[in-house]
DNA sequence: AACTATTTTAATCAAACGATTAAATATTTA
DNA sequence: TAAATATTTAATCGTTTGATTAAAATAGTT
């Protein structure tokens, strides 16, 4: 009897292990294709037991799914609202942040991306994303540092690009192994590789 | 008997009407999310001919998959081989043309790099893109143009970059419409813009 | 130990979905 | 025109899938 309790406290909760287990297989395949079967599998469990805890598979995915967002704008917040450091330091910063996240959790950008697409976003609009970003401390910065420009490359443009630039080839990923004929840890050095030279371009864009 | 010929003749090939419906749910929901009736419905057809004419769900798919990822690669290999003109035009030109087709499909790259990601790529070993645009005369423009930078960029890292300018905007639609509060025609304005901004950065990068 | 509440399971339901069949209609060919 | 072929439909089959139920196992309490 002791020996089983014991046995149960070590695989932690068993809501835990659900979550776990629909983070993963929800990050894989996406909302449309993952069976609820799946995830009761990967967390060792009854397939009852998934909805005795989450009542059905969509509230399970937007726990998911608001959870994953959170985790994603987080990090972006805390950086661009760091008032005691430089514009090009924060650039370095969240590039590195950023990929170093990727590189642990690749299939999280086209996860949110794909399903944002899909479900008409009501999760989306939790979030005041446009707060954030909008008017952070980084953005009044960009302005400041470009107003003596010719051309000032308007600041929605600019953080388009350099969320491209960091995110879109994890994104890509597939399509860039083929293309460049590459494995796994030749691409992953690759995007250890961006993290100098994404800085180094903002740097020539920004003087141009 | 007359009239009734001339209304068939009018309203295409059945065939090519199923195709059209699946080309458009396909791109918009992806492969798992999309179902057959959904198809036959925006075809204005029964449910069993989509299957007489293909077969299955997935022979059906596998159709609109290789031709988009032909519509999609066609385009970058005939300007990446023009012999005729610069790197500088090269670089406008495929900027221009790739948002030009990406503002009337939006939804083709996300479509894409979704189903790569999930369907285990057989299809993608079709297309040899390696060759396409590894050894395309762009390629060795750009390293031609670079060779007596102290960093010269690497090729891959050069070509990963510009198509990550061009295309994750669209990825990142529903998000960048979010942040900046934007309708899509503001949306599609902000892509038009980008034609001249991408252009002006790489020369600045390129310069660096 | 006895009782209650919680957790877990096996079995099963009902709806959704891809696919098939057989018959009807239209078109082409002889 | 008649026979043969191609096209289209209504009805339905068999699986898959999300969800429920009722009962068993376990834990917690007195």
């Amino acid at each position: 009897m002791a020996v089983k309790k014991a046995d149960r406290n070590l695989d932690i909760n068993t809501e835990a292990k659900i979550l776990e287990a629909a983070r993963t297989i929800f990050h894989k395949k996406g909302y449309a294709a993952t069976r609820t079967r799946d995830i009761a599998e990967e967390a060792g469990i009854n397939l009852a037991l998934l909805n005795y805890y989450f009542r059905s598979k969509e509230k399970l995915f937007d726990i998911i799914m608001l959870e994953t967002m959170e985790g994603f704008f987080q990090s972006l917040s805390v950086v661009f609202n760091d008032t005691s450091t430089s514009l090009e330091k924060k650039v370095e910063v969240v590039t590195e942040s950023y990929i170093d996240l990727l590189l642990a959790q690749p299939d999280i950008p086209i996860f949110l991306l794909n399903e944002l697409r899909t479900h008409p976003s009501e999760i989306g609009e939790k979030f005041k994303m446009k707060q954030i970003i909008m008017h952070s401390v980084f953005f009044k910065q960009w302005q400041e540092a470009t107003k003596n420009n010719k051309n000032q490359i308007p600041p929605l443009q600019f953080m388009i690009s350099l969320m491209s630039l960091i995110m879109f080839p994890f994104v890509a990923c597939p399509i860039i192994k083929m293309v460049g004929d590459l494995k796994q840890e030749q691409f992953n050095k690759m995007m250890v590789e961006r993290k100098k030279l994404i800085p180094k371009w903002i740097k020539a864009i920004m003087k141009s």
